[in-house]
DNA sequence: TATTCCGATAGTGAC
DNA sequence: GTCACTATCGGAATGAG
């Protein structure tokens, strides 16, 4: 059974840094960051809440078990979650930056109806191109806009809501999420209804690939100019082609 | 679009000796006879009326096209078909004597809802032990007790039944047949039901080859018994033992 | 909605 | 109920001193 509560197993040790590397990210006094065992997309963390005397085990099961803790304490482990997403985001950019000259959207979330146990905040980049990407389900349960995936800032919402909407919201019925895995496959960047996986998975490596010719290009055009403006004795030009290259980014 | 009209194709030929040996076994006046080229068992050959002015390819599109014709024509084009199977058999079964030292039954029938045009009569062994036969709608499409498979003698008594009878059999409604081969694998020698096809083919072959045993057993037996009585020269012990003989048949 | 393995099921294309 | 190919769907096991 250790499949199903390996999570957990990771979020009661009192020493997150016995874990392998290759599990462990880095970890708070609350949280411990891992890298997903089957990323769906290029980055792919997850932020799990840690086990303590103040937060048992089993109130951190799942969203579900949380919501329907101390109201208090749920929204502050969600919030320490969060400022440890935020972080983990800021690397995520650099990375993003380091390796491939551009910065692309970085997902918060939690699964409406997990099926590993204990609490886990998604961190992921919005490419979803990953070879562990096998299946509708996985790719709709990532899905942005398909509401399988409950976005962070959504949730903590809830928090700030009337009582009965947040009630409502903390239900997290089973029927009413688990038939959205099986919706249609449709493209989360263009919104067009793909085939199957195969086709999907061809077509979001394509949008990707396109993002990336597009930042070489940009990044070409930034050096062509900044040659010019150093072979060029003329210092008036200079403050025209910043605002030129400026302009770009938002194209 | 040939694939499904292959058949008619042949039944055409003015010269069957044309078609090649692999397909072509033997030919009458107003017959064919082809090896299956998916062959579902030991044995499994097609008998095919040929086209001609008296017999048109749209009266033998399939079975229910030539009970919705002339019913004289019918009934002789089907026991054309017969007496060309009764003399398969007979063939199939020598050479059962000769590959495997005992015959085992042979079944002669049509599909209720065949997929290829052109009625053909199929003549299978009753193994069922062919690496063809691959799923489910293979082996109910086969199965001796199921529905689907109509035996040549059972259709040849529609004929002779009441006309209400023969107009409700003639109907052939696919609403009536097409779900039979979605049934749960049902072994046809000793009604076991089976899990899966891998699970049935291995069932088959093993009811197989304890027939294969079983005939070597008396064939064993009978030439131990032969050798007995040769080196015998008391003559007064040869009727007992091929009594005994006798009797093994039916166990 | 953990994966992986096996097998059944469904759609397609075949010239 | 033609095949062969691809992909999806569905259940079961998964660990292990």
């Amino acid at each position: 059974m250790s499949f199903l509560t390996i999570l957990r197993q990771y979020a009661s040790k009192t020493d997150p840094a016995t874990l392998p590397p290759t599990v462990l990210f880095s970890h708070s006094t609350t949280t411990l960051t891992i890298f997903d065992a089957y990323p769906k997309a290029t980055f792919h963390f997850l932020i799990l809440p840690r086990v303590s005397p103040n937060c048992p085990s089993s109130a951190l099961a799942n969203l579900k078990s949380v919501l329907a803790w101390d109201k208090d304490k749920a929204k502050q482990c969600i919030r320490d979650l969060q400022s440890n997403a935020l972080e983990l985001r800021d690397k995520i950019e650099e990375e993003m930056m380091e390796k491939y000259g551009f910065k692309w959207d970085v997902w918060m979330g939690f699964h409406a109806v997990p099926s590993l146990e204990h609490l886990h905040l998604h961190v992921i980049s919005s490419d979803l191109c990953a070879p562990a990407l096998k299946n509708k389900k996985h790719y709709n349960s990532f899905h942005s806009k398909l509401g399988f995936f409950l976005h962070l800032n959504d949730v903590l919402e809830w928090f700030d809501a009337t009582e009965s909407h947040f009630k409502t919201m903390a239900k997290l019925e089973k029927s009413k999420y688990e038939p959205l895995l099986k919706d249609d496959l449709v493209c989360h960047r263009c919104y067009e209804r793909q085939k199957n996986i195969p086709t999907l998975k061809t077509h979001l490596q394509s949008h990707f690939d396109k993002d990336v010719q597009k930042a070489k290009g940009k990044a070409i055009l930034i050096l062509k100019r900044k040659r010019e403006d150093d072979e060029s004795s003329d210092g008036r030009k200079d403050q025209a082609k910043k605002a030129s290259v400026d302009q770009d980014k938002d194209s």
